[in-house]
DNA sequence: CCGCACATGTAAGATGTTACATGATTGA
DNA sequence: TCAATCATGTAACATCTTACATGTGCGG
């Protein structure tokens, strides 16, 4: 039900369509809850079913066309409270890349090395994109942020801003992990090639 | 397809009953990929159908019981090997507890503080369970692992011994940047009780 | 008038979760 | 003989992925 918390969330911050709500999925609250826009839609119906939000229709363009807007609604905003107060499920891990580096004697050398090298590019960008959206937060150049602080009076908004850098301080350490990770893989492969018998560690 | 690779690496160490593949998927293994049981029988019907494993029915007890081993065949060995050929795909972020975490202004300060307190202890417990495999490994003392290394050259155990330990100190890696991150949170929880007005770090 | 952003989905299939169901064997 | 382990699943549901599908509005 996280998909549900996470559209939630963002409509705390004020009404929004659901084009709206998709294009957050593909940056901010993307990069903790990732949902692809076929997921959104039927979601939101869902919801407004049960009535945590009510989507209405508003005016778009120059003709009668209109575009429905959906509003977090107060069984809504008690919905987020009651999530909040619930034991968080922990996953058991599936984890690709681990699982191949665990059985790389059945991979050629260079895939090996690739798949490592693979891994270290793609957290690198992880570190890029979070810093980005840190720097967004800080430099409140982000809309959805600027709206949701408008909710709450200043003495709030330094809270409420470092709950959101925190969380993607959260993602950085996971990446910064992975990139060490990497590189230690990288240096174990090397150390390997050359045919030293090493030891363990 | 991870399960399927997963469930030849492991027959890749000789041949098993459906019992003893979903056993590793409690411990060993299950830390890398998890599956359930109701996933595996299923999954070995099918890997059998396409023959990449092999099955056989062989006596069980006295009474004239069979039991069904399933054993790799060569076209399943070429199968890891293609598998690790392969790009990696990187599924996007889905974490509960990171989202919870950049929404804290909706729980109550106790909840914020047990969400964190319990990731903590969460990942204290994977530290100890992973230490506890690696353990396994350094000692010889899990049967699946004894029993692939009789399949190689001496010169080769190092090897494969350590892609494994290097696979779960990839999970370390990620338990202890975890186990940081909860710290930094409870503190920051902390502060902001003191109703100090803290900079945004 | 053309292309991009806006707006809203459906549908099929793969994967994963949870609960239930059943019987044999072995060791205490 | 009783409980734990071994052995093998099914069924229902939730969730996620991928691909497809369609039309409007707006700026250049």
């Amino acid at each position: 039900m996280s998909l549900r918390s996470a559209l939630l969330t963002l409509l705390s911050a004020g009404p929004h369509t659901g084009y709206d709500l998709a294009k957050n999925f593909h940056s901010s609250v993307g990069f903790l809850w990732h949902a692809p826009d076929s997921q959104i839609y039927p979601e939101l119906k869902k919801m407004q079913a049960e009535e945590l939000i009510e989507g209405y229709p508003v005016p778009w363009g120059t003709k009668g066309a209109t575009k429905t807007e959906y509003a977090i609604t107060k069984v809504g905003l008690e919905y987020l409270n009651t999530w909040q107060g619930q034991p968080v499920t922990y996953r058991p891990e599936r984890s690709e890349v681990r699982l191949r580096a665990a059985y790389f004697e059945f991979a050629d050398d260079d895939d090996a090395r690739h798949c490592l090298e693979n891994h270290l590019r793609h957290y690198e960008q992880v570190v890029k994109d979070i810093h980005g959206q840190i720097d967004e937060l800080r430099e409140q150049s982000s809309d959805f942020h600027k709206q949701r602080l408008a909710r709450y009076p200043e003495a709030d908004h330094a809270k409420i801003t470092r709950f959101k850098i925190f969380a993607y301080e959260g993602i950085l350490k996971q990446a910064e992990a992975e990139i060490e990770w990497a590189q230690d893989g990288l240096a174990m492969l090397e150390q390997l090639k050359q045919g030293a018998s090493l030891p363990d560690r």
